[in-house]
DNA sequence: TGCGCAACCTAA
DNA sequence: TTAGTTAGGTTGCGCA
């Protein structure tokens, strides 16, 4: 039998911990396949005679199994040869933590390995088998070993199990459910005395024809046939985890069930069951019962054999939104409005018995719809399994989990395969001392930029640079030189240190990196031969999955937490990139310096014997760039097309590309007709990518105000308009114009007539620690304050508060509240400062550039005298701007060729 | 007024 | 038993 491993686990029997898979068959049958005769193990590297220790072992400690002298190189540094080890073998998994500690010691023991593997990750990383890949099991005549129901389709033990080539994803079905809770007095509700009243889910595919149910807690007249009606929240419940199990679901799915709907339901499961009453919250594959653990401030929540996504944690990482409600999530990314009962409305509303509770019922329908909505129509999960994949973790860990939890996954089986054994992760003391220890680690390069506006700059960037680096000089935790000297040639990084040459030995890292890139290759080439559109969508899903991984390696290197973790191979890797960009810009402006456009191809003048009239000379110079990216002014008599400034972005990228060793790439990305650099990592684009035959043109704005959610809306749009004006049209003038008419509509805002421009005014800061850690004041800590006083209940740490400035003497941290609370009280707001703080400044750090400053968009500003105001700002503007440009010899040509276009055109 | 600091968010 | 990294700009505030 064939299927795809969504879960796995193990249980203990007396013949030993079976391991049990979780997964869903090519033909949509759930399976459990029990894989029994695996052995939980550790490593033990000690100094003296290893048989005496060996004895000693199974003397001391009656749950090892049995003791091996294995042949095993240590995790860091190059070694000449392997050493003996001991490889001890437990009977259960959990004796292996109980042990290690102990194990310590004992005389001549210097270090245990690979002591907290979980033992289903043990199992798949032994066996080679993955999260989310396929498997083929032949079903033993054995008779599965068991704790009690499984409640899967298909229960086996299997003979042998072996991994298999597919590309599809099995049937998954997915469940998505909400519940609705009685607040008393419309506050927050608490298990202790809200009762649960509606459970709404939906389902994909659908259950019993219905793609929703609701279930309500109390008899209603008028309802349809996908809601039910109950007696009593138990029996509700009760009806939930019967159709739970009876869907059997594989993707568990909500929105914020993790922190509220989960925890929640499983209290009054609790409290129900204390009271008397009888709900089995049966929900796992195996019959576990719903249950959650606080680990710090997060709830973990795991089901056996199946994976629990909550939408809200998902769409926060993937998506940079202001806020991250339900209603604003549905709105902004599906373009649908979430329907909403008010807490304080709820009570009446539920204890109506007409159209109130009906439409109680389709409210509550539509959240577990939208979170469905969001999964499927995102695809948030696809991009989660084929890092499954790829990595080999199990689906709920690459969804709960970081980066780190993967490349230990990758790192652990390549080690093995290797011989080399891995650390156990560092216990808080080790952390301390990484964290202490620090000379630090040196980041990427940023190119101080050319600021102001330029003309037709070539982007190009390193593909995959850090990456590219570690397999170029094989940098890796098993090439530094430490304790043995290597017999061949090594590699001094620029930061300083020492590795061994790919010719001496190979290292582990860059081995696993090269492999990830070449399937990032094929998997590529495949999504350009495939005409299937599911196809196509599954191995885009892999080769950014195999970008993510490959782009983890350096993080790990350099993060405290990390099982191996090497100051000297991270620093090793950023020295290298600061080297190659400083490099690159000295190869560009040197060397380069000019490239020959002569009948659609470009050249350098050493190829050609002569230049021609007609040949167009581009002369080139680097004006902005950052840790891997150059971007490169292009200057010409001429005006150069597109494809001709394509031609010199190719010609550049090659010769840099030559110039460095494989697999390192410079590759071309794009033009910007014009560019404004602000500072460092603050610039605005007109850019035009390659897009078919053509060229696709479009705004790019990086690290301005505009992309930032500390800002208001209207400083936004205002700016994005202004950027859009400049850059494409070269209008400052009408830039100027549409700046004073913002400013002038702030200053009439009227709240009381005009409560739809408060959200245009609202800021959002993320409530980022518990208010007691802040040193200083904060304007969300001040909203959060006051919420608190108004509801009882704070805001929670993490979520992201919106505020405006309100007017008053104040300071300006005392000054922000609710935007919900001055909407309702008509409280009028601090025009002064959204001209001046939060409009003004970033629109002159553009404007600035051609001469534009605060008197001359502020013109009505009560306080003229307060700046150097001029009867005819808007003309002084432009001639400041003219001249501005004509001092610059770079935009001298540009002025020359451009001067019958916009820019100048008014 | 200038400076240092905390806090935020972004680029890569 | 959580969590990849550093570089960099901007703001508000308290203080010399």
């Amino acid at each position: 039998m064939n299927f795809q491993i969504l879960d796995a686990d193990y249980i203990g029997t007396h013949d030993g911990p079976v391991v049990r898979l979780f997964g869903r068959a090519e033909g949509g049958e759930s399976v459990c396949c029990f894989v029994p005769g695996f052995e939980p193990y550790f490593y033990l590297n000690a100094e003296g005679e290893l048989d005496k220790l060996s004895t000693m072992l199974r003397e001391r400690f009656d749950v090892i199994k049995k003791v091996d002298i294995v042949p095993k190189f240590e995790p860091v540094g190059y070694q000449v040869s392997k050493k003996p080890m001991l490889k001890v073998t437990t009977m259960e998994p959990r004796n292996v933590p109980e042990i290690r500690d102990d194990v310590l010691t004992l005389p001549g023991v210097k270090e245990v390995y690979e002591t907290d593997i979980l033992f289903r990750n043990r199992f798949l990383i032994d066996k080679d088998l993955h999260g989310m890949g396929w498997v083929t099991a032949t079903p033993s005549s054995n008779e599965p070993v068991s704790e009690g129901r499984i409640y899967c389709d298909s229960v086996f033990t299997a003979d042998s199990l072996e991994e298999i080539e597919k590309l599809s994803i099995a049937p998954l079905k997915y469940l998505a459910f909400d519940i609705e809770c009685l607040p008393i007095g419309g506050s927050m509700p608490v298990p202790e005395t809200s009762p649960v009243i509606m459970v709404s889910m939906s389902f994909s595919p659908a259950y019993n024809g219905h793609e929703t149910v609701v279930l309500v807690a109390k008899k209603v007249e008028g309802i349809g046939e996908d809601v039910e009606c109950f007696d009593s929240e138990a029996q509700m419940l009760s009806r939930f985890f019967e159709i739970f199990q009876e869907y059997d679901a594989d993707v568990i799915s909500g929105y914020n069930i993790n922190d509220f709907d989960v925890p929640y339901i499983a209290d009054r499961v609790n409290i129900l069951t204390d009271s008397g009453e009888n709900v089995r919250s049966s929900v796992g594959r195996d019959g576990r019962l719903l249950s959650y653990r606080k680990i710090g401030n997060r709830t973990m929540v795991s089901i056996p054999g199946r994976v629990v996504v909550d939408a809200l944690p998902l769409i926060r990482s993937q998506y940079s939104l202001k806020r991250y409600t339900l209603r604003n999530v549905a709105k902004e990314l599906l373009d649908s409005e979430k329907l909403d009962v008010a807490p304080s409305e709820m009570e009446e509303y539920w204890n109506d018995s007409g159209e109130r509770i009906l439409k109680f019922i389709d409210y509550a329908r539509r959240d577990s719809e939208l979170a469905m909505e969001l999964i499927l129509k995102l695809r948030l999960l696809d991009k989660h399994i084929a890092i499954s994949q790829v990595s080999g973790s199990i689906l709920q860990e690459v969804v709960d989990g970081g980066q780190t939890s993967m490349v230990d996954n990758l790192l652990l089986r390549e080690y093995g395969r290797a011989d080399r054994v891995i650390p156990p992760k560092p216990n808080d003391e080790l952390v301390a001392m990484r964290n202490r220890s620090s000379e630090g680690l040196k980041g990427g390069e940023v190119l101080e930029p050319k600021r102001g506006l330029l003309e037709d700059v070539v982007i190009l960037d390193y593909k995959s640079l850090y990456p590219t680096i570690m397999m170029a000089h094989n940098l890796c935790y098993t090439t530094v030189v430490e304790q043995d000297r290597p017999d061949g040639d090594t590699i001094k990084p620029p930061s300083g240190g020492e590795f061994v040459s790919a010719g001496v030995s190979k290292g582990i890292m860059p081995s696993i990196l090269e492999s990830l890139l070449q399937r990032r290759t094929e998997t590529k080439r495949k999504m350009k031969a495939t005409s299937d559109e599911t196809e196509h969508r599954v191995l885009d899903a892999t080769q950014l999955a195999l970008k993510i991984l490959l782009n983890s390696f350096y993080g790990y290197s350099g993060y405290t937490r990390a099982r191996l973790y090497s100051l000297a191979l991270a620093n090793a890797v950023t020295s290298f990139g600061r080297n190659n960009i400083l490099d690159t810009r000295a190869l560009i402006n040197g060397s380069i310096s000019k490239v020959i456009l002569r009948d659609d191809s470009a050249y350098f003048t050493e190829e050609l014997s002569s230049i021609d009239p007609n040949d167009e000379v581009v002369s080139l110079s680097v004006v902005y760039g950052d840790t891997d990216s150059v971007f490169v002014q292009c200057a010409s008599k001429k005006d150069v097309s597109l494809d001709g400034l394509g031609l010199v972005g190719s010609k550049i990228a090659a010769t840099v590309s030559d110039s460095l060793p494989d697999p390192m790439e410079l590759e071309f990305e794009s033009i910007a007709r014009r560019a404004l650099f602000i500072a460092k990592k603050r610039y605005a684009i007109w850019v035009f990518e390659r897009s078919g035959d053509g060229w696709e043109d479009g705004i790019k704005v990086k690290g301005m105000e505009t992309v930032r959610r500390d800002w208001c809306g209207l400083t936004s749009k205002t700016l994005n308009r202004v950027l859009e004006l400049v850059l494409k049209e070269g209008n400052v003038e009408s830039a100027v114009q549409h700046v004073r008419s913002v400013v002038d509509g702030v200053r009439n805002i009227d709240v009381r007539t005009d409560s739809a421009i408060i959200e245009d005014l609202t800021m959002t800061r993320m409530f980022s620690k518990k208010a007691t850690s802040y040193k200083n004041k904060q304007p969300h800590l001040t909203v959060a304050e006051k919420i608190e006083e108004r509801t009882g209940t704070p805001p929670p740490v993490g979520e992201r508060i919106p505020f405006v400035i309100v007017a008053g003497k104040d300071l300006f941290v005392n000054r922000a509240e609710d935007p919900e609370y001055v909407r309702e009280n008509n409280i009028p707001i601090d025009v002064d400062y959204y001209i001046k703080k939060q409009l003004l400044p970033p629109v002159e750090r553009i404007l600035g550039v051609f001469g534009v400053d605060m008197a001359n968009l502020d013109y009505d500003s009560k306080q003229k005298g307060l700046f150097d105001f001029s009867d005819k700002p808007q003309t002084n503007a432009v001639e400041f701007k003219k001249k501005e440009v004509d001092v610059q010899p770079q935009q001298q040509t540009s002025t020359d060729k451009k001067s019958q276009s916009s820019l100048f055109d008014f």
